[in-house]
DNA sequence: CCGACAACCTGTGAGC
DNA sequence: TGCTCACAGGTTGTCG
């Protein structure tokens, strides 16, 4: 999936489609994502106008005004998941799960794997629970090394897996964290609680550098994103590590490595890590 | 509270 | 060609 740079990506192209647009209603063909679809959310949508498109971590949250009352269209893309703007009418493939429904097009949610989600939180109710138990922005002010210095006091576990974390950063997934690290020269295998200050005040600008320069390349694309207008992104050719094991290292003369950390695969190179 | 792991799904590419 | 296996951008829940 998308990690935070392609859903930032993702919703900057949808806004000036969608933002002021009313939508006429939602067509779901496939209730069953990672969480139920509401199965009123036709309802709940039908006659709405979306005044804002926000972005929460790796959640799109759509602010939905009037109809049969505000709220909030929460959507996540998973690991597969795409939105696309399709003409009204055309035909849905097989892993065409959602249709928003505009005048003049549909905004339509893809998602093979089905780990995304689409979810209606009417305003007024308390913060969705998804949402609630998110951590801090990265590219917020008040993501500094301060706060990762404090937050990682006495954490044993690895600082690449930490990095993946939502309930204390969100947005990190599994390339940009290698990615960081290897910019910020912090081995993946550290124990989070054992980067000292200076390294962590390096560590934030890198995370904030690399997924800037992420969303300025468009995003990445490796096999399933798609931007919200169809095309391609292409961040995927700068990665300096990520899926390059066993391939000379951009910055010296060491080789990319590859390890398993928490089901998932980290890349990094030894010789300018530690 | 913390950390490791399985689970949720389908598609793809490698190897036999 | 066709089968099986490992792995893929995320997150939650469970267990020790």
């Amino acid at each position: 999936m998308p990690e935070l740079p392609e859903v930032e990506v993702c919703r900057r192209g949808l806004l000036p489609e969608v933002e002021g647009a009313v939508l006429l209603g939602a067509t779901v063909r496939t209730p069953r994502l990672r969480l139920p679809v509401p199965p009123d959310l036709d309802r709940r949508l039908a006659g709405t106008r979306v005044a804002a498109v926000n972005r929460r971590g790796k959640y799109l949250l759509f602010e939905c005004r009037g109809g049969a009352g505000d709220g909030t269209l929460i959507i996540h893309l998973g690991m597969s998941g795409n939105l696309r703007f399709v003409p009204s009418g055309t035909p849905a493939q097989r892993h065409d799960h959602v249709d928003l429904s505009f005048a003049r097009q549909v905004l339509r949610f893809s998602d093979p794997r089905r780990f995304g989600v689409v979810l209606w939180q009417a305003a007024g109710a308390p913060e969705h629970p998804l949402l609630a138990v998110l951590g801090i922005e990265p590219l917020s002010d008040a993501f500094t090394g301060d706060w990762l210095y404090a937050a990682t006091r006495g954490r044993a576990a690895p600082v690449k897996p930490l990095l993946m974390d939502s309930h204390l950063v969100v947005g990190i997934g599994n390339i940009y964290a290698s990615e960081s690290l290897f910019r910020a020269g912090i081995s993946p295998l550290r124990a989070a609680g054992r980067i000292g200050r200076a390294r962590c005040e390096a560590l934030v600008p890198a995370i904030r550098q690399t997924l800037s320069d992420a969303i300025a390349a468009g995003g990445s694309s490796i096999r399933d994103y798609v931007h919200s207008d169809g095309g391609a992104g292409c961040f995927q050719v700068d990665c300096a590590v990520y899926d390059r094991a066993g391939l000379p290292c951009v910055r010296c003369a060491g080789t990319v490595r590859q390890v398993r950390q928490g089901g998932r695969s980290t890349y990094w190179c030894p010789a300018c890590q530690h």
